[in-house]
DNA sequence: CGGGTTTGACCAGCGC
DNA sequence: GCGCTGGTCAAACCCG
């Protein structure tokens, strides 16, 4: 799993933005990888007609970013719930979420192995809350 | 005092 | 069937 992101994928390109960090960012390279639809969801086991299936649309947004910190100000408070070591990578990874009301969207914060200067953050989910930005 | 952070343990899914 | 990895939650602790 995981093993390895797309190289060179065609929905990879250059992201600015986010210029709003008075932190040590470097917007230098950030790669963006958006999957909005599941990727091995597939079907359950034949039939499964009953429809009415409440699937949230869970949009996954990865952002490789080089930075020295793995905290980006983006704007939203992000409650730390869990962290654990990757073995692709020396590094922990550590699990965010999303502490405003109503928000169920996580953020998932991991250092890039082969370049531990580059952090690799994941958004997992769509915020539906209003940003205090 | 509140919220945020930390570590460990547990659980589930999948692979072998 | 067992083992492993990834992911989540809870309790306790620390800081502001």
């Amino acid at each position: 799993m995981m093993d390895g992101w797309p190289p060179e994928d065609d929905r990879s390109f250059i992201f600015s933005g986010h210029a709003h960090n008075h932190l040590r960012y470097h917007a230098n390279q950030v790669h963006d990888y958006v999957d909005a639809s599941s990727s091995h969801d597939g079907v359950r086991s034949g039939d499964n007609s009953g429809g009415q299936e409440t699937r949230q649309v869970r949009e996954r947004v990865a952002f490789r970013t080089k930075s020295e910190v793995e905290i980006l100000h983006d704007g939203f408070k992000w409650k730390k719930y869990g962290k654990k070591t990757v073995k692709n990578s020396p590094n922990p990874r550590n699990y965010y979420r999303c502490s405003v009301n109503g928000c169920s969207v996580k953020k998932r914060v991991e250092r890039d192995g082969d370049d531990p200067s580059f952090v690799i953050t994941t958004y997992d989910g769509i915020h539906n809350h209003p940003s205090p930005n």
